[in-house]
DNA sequence: CTGAAAGCGCTAACAT
DNA sequence: ATGTTAGCGCTTTCAG
């Protein structure tokens, strides 16, 4: 464990010299760079972060929140983001809210504060406001991703457009019966995502002189079982039965393709089914989607921070971002039976 | 953003004594311990862990290193660590090595060796030899979990005797023609799970005096398209097919189950699936399986950390750790046809 | 462009 | 049981 003050003696400089060369603030000439980058090396020597981050106020390392881990958005938005700080030399530390309330406060008081980090990504959370602003007091830059926090830069989909887009695309093959399955109201706390996917859907449907039928909406809990049910229930009924189905999540679609099929109907023969994600699986099923990208999505979130961090990375852009979405036809949708 | 000055002079005591009643350490009587934590908690005082850190040495951070996120394995077992470890006052730094060799290298040298972490659990991981030495040679404990690390404390489970229950569970029923979908040569490298997985029913079958026919045997690359692909491969022959399948996961478990269905095979009359893990979807399939406890495993690795840590928590046991599993019968197995 | 020196905020001997 | 004091290893003014 060689310290600072070897690595200056071999490189016959002082520390304070070390410290500017190593780090790249302040003057240093080229010459001594290289001579002090060669002494570290030699003697295999890192710099202690502790001492680093006491000394000069900053950890190099970002706190990520999440309300769950096993699940495919919350853990590709986190491989984005963790790969992306670690090309900016910074550590990303964890924390998973899935606890509950004793856990949440348990973080927010003894974790976040305790200047491991020096900023937050929040992943899919609304935060309080009196989380925010303790955030906000201690000057630690705060960014959603996965829906708006008030008063704070976030990374968001559109999600009335996202189903729009999907609604239309249902629309445009010449699907008029056409049901929804959303997310239940207590998927609604947070950004109100269930909502948003809804109003999109019935937009679309009366922008295109459709009705909009109360029975053909569903609420489930995203999760493949969910989705199975609600399409169960949907296609139950022998008479006037949807011919295509809007869900809110990919996986809530992979449950109404098996329903289908286990009724015997086809898909997309009888019945078209298009999703929201692009998860890992929809191409296995030749489900028809809206992707959204959440590695790239973490990525983003870091670049914003990054701005916010470092100077040197250019002016911090105050406005939410809007995330790209793209619709993707596979096998899932087609015109509706004659 | 109080400091422990404040904290000592409101309370009428020493900084020394702020920090030993704060921590833990040393003695303090009852009442000062009581005037302390009053004082902190009026001035919303928490340590600064980066100058805590720097005195003591110790971080109350522990690094974690996976090789995937994005896979219901090592999220669960991350979301059991960190739950365990906040409950310790740790955090949890995550490295993720998917990015491949830079990467690696990059978390190694510059992150975990900077002092950040008081120890490592490497999930699903062989470490090198010189990995592993580095850590130890910085008195880092490491601990291994999901597979055995030379040197190295770990949680692992018996392969071999997991997929022998599964294979014998198939044998009970009146099975011989059981057929193995193992995972592919390339993921042999870390732990040659797949090697042990095949062994287990290998070995059943021979115990069971049912022949050992190399042409039941389908690597696949632990993915539910890949257990369906090789399912397809293995019921394609019309003659002498199959009976039963012992899948290495969940997920190609689940892809064998819908190829069958696909090629009009009813699960179990046609044919019994067993997997291994417990995955979330398992129970929606009616999988019988051999459950794992990921997010158990992930505790208990923190469990075993804090022996090594915290001297209070008593001795480290040295051994490795056999991990629990359990045969959980569903609805995809049965007698076979007549 | 480089060096000297004063901390960053806390902990751990060592005294008492 | 509590106070005193000397650092932990680095960064950053401030001089030069």
């Amino acid at each position: 464990m060689a310290g600072i003050e070897e690595v200056a003696r071999r490189a016959g400089v002082s520390t304070a010299t070390v410290s500017r060369a190593l780090s790249g603030r302040g003057y240093v000439s080229e010459a001594t760079r290289e001579k002090v980058t060669a002494a570290a090396a030699a003697l295999d020597y890192v710099v202690s972060s502790n001492a680093s981050s006491l000394a000069s106020g900053r950890t190099r390392n970002v706190g990520v929140v999440v309300p769950f881990l096993n699940h495919w958005f919350f853990s590709s938005v986190i491989e984005g983001a963790e790969s992306a700080l670690l090309r900016q030399g910074y550590d990303l530390t964890l924390y998973n809210l899935t606890g509950g309330g004793e856990a949440r406060k348990s973080v927010f008081d003894h974790f976040l504060l305790r200047q491991r980090v020096d900023a937050v990504i929040a992943i899919g959370l609304e935060l309080t406001e009196a989380e925010v602003s303790s955030l906000h007091a201690m000057g630690k830059p705060l960014i959603g991703v996965g829906g708006p926090i008030p008063g704070v830069l976030s990374l968001t989909m559109d999600d009335v457009a996202v189903t729009r887009l999907a609604t239309e695309h249902l629309i445009a093959l010449g699907h008029t019966r056409i049901a929804h399955i959303g997310g239940g109201k207590e998927f609604d706390l947070d950004f109100h995502l269930p909502s948003h996917r809804r109003t999109g859907y019935e937009d679309a449907l009366r922008d295109a002189g459709a009705p909009v039928d109360p029975a053909l909406y569903r609420p489930a809990d995203f999760t493949l079982p969910g989705g199975y049910d609600a399409t169960k229930q949907l296609l139950g009924s022998p008479h006037n039965r949807p011919t295509a189905i809007v869900a809110a999540s990919d996986e809530m679609a992979i449950g109404s393709i098996l329903a289908a099929r286990d009724l015997g109907l086809s898909v997309p023969g009888d019945l078209s089914v298009v999703g929201i994600d692009d998860h890992q699986l929809a191409s296995f099923f030749g489900l028809t989607t809206v992707a959204q990208f959440p590695i790239r999505q973490g990525e983003h979130a870091v670049e914003a921070l990054m701005h916010l961090l470092e100077p040197a990375h250019g002016e911090p852009s105050s406005a939410d971002v809007p995330l790209p979405y793209e619709l993707i036809v596979r096998s899932s949708t087609s015109r509706p039976p004659e």
